[in-house]
DNA sequence: TTGATTTCCATGATTTCCCATGGCATCCCT
DNA sequence: AGGGATGCCATGGGAAATCATGGAAATCAA
């Protein structure tokens, strides 16, 4: 994994459905398409499979690349081969920043994770992700802070860092 | 593998059986057929295989090559050198899209997969399928959305990536 | 000739490209 | 330290190019 995508932040969508992505992010798309060269635009790829994930995940070339290539690697007409290249190379969709730093959602996607005029980004790994400001606190903010609820009082959730089995 | 086909769409079919086949598709195509060049019309390879199979299934000339090679390879006269050119070449057709993007598919074709007015387009790797909407719904996406009930709450398909046995 | 192709032209809807602006942080000069 | 000047960042808007789709005319096949 070259870089990583660190930090998260509120953009505005606009009419045409473009939206600025976060500028430390484009570093990182930019640094990991290995067909960018300086001035160019980064490619991506936007996947948001089936109709029940409410997020949309941006992989760097090389991330996708990694995943397209372990597909590639699954016995073809398993059942695990057709599942995972419906969900990455079907469902998902290729695309790049613009020279102003931003990307275009089309209606689809937009409508699919019901995106109204502000979207939130938040960084996981080695890729980011596209939430409905909204969603994002109803769901995941409140999954996290529900499994730090569950620790006991005086455990740091630092001590998961090493392995250690999950109570 | 040149470049591959990713994303999915739908399109119209008119009366006379002509599609826009989605403009990324023609791309790689274009791409990945020797003889096309700029302004030219990419030709592709239609299977569509014996009467069990619902969908047709786009060969690019190059990943048509590999498995004409590959076909070539097995010892002639073997039972699966002649099933397996009995599919690919012979239930299938040679085709070109045309100047405006789109290709046609003959009734025979159209019938075979029942196809009315409209088509699903759908990426998969070195090719991409063609179904009948209603098909892919009922069969395929309700497979693939099957499967992913079944993964254990959190878990993220991406762990069949690395070939982990399947519960 | 008669239905079925193939070509060619037409058009509305997107999508892409190009140009523009205000805000904020940084750098630099004096 | 003040006060630009500079440059990147987030955001908008209009023009131009591309896309998806429809239909008419020209060609073909039998």
């Amino acid at each position: 994994m070259a870089k990583r995508f660190r930090g998260e932040s509120h953009h505005k969508v606009d009419s045409k459905g473009r939206v600025s992505i976060p500028a430390s992010f484009r570093r990182v798309l930019e640094a990991s398409d290995p067909s960018w060269s300086a001035g160019g635009n980064p490619e991506l790829v936007i996947v948001y499979g089936d109709h029940r994930r409410n997020f949309l995940e941006c992989y760097t070339i090389e991330a996708i690349e990694e995943v397209d290539e372990k597909i590639d690697r699954l016995p073809r007409g398993s059942v695990q081969r057709k599942m995972l290249s419906t969900l990455f190379q079907g469902q998902s969709l290729p695309t790049s920043v613009d020279e102003t730093g931003r990307l275009v959602l089309p209606a689809k996607l937009r409508q699919k994770i019901d995106l109204s005029d502000e979207v939130f980004f938040i960084a996981a790994g080695d890729t980011f992700q596209i939430w409905k400001p909204e969603t994002y606190e109803a769901e995941e903010l409140a999954r996290t802070e529900a499994w730090l609820d569950e620790l006991p009082q005086d455990v740091d959730p630092l001590i998961y860092l090493d392995g250690i089995e999950e109570g």
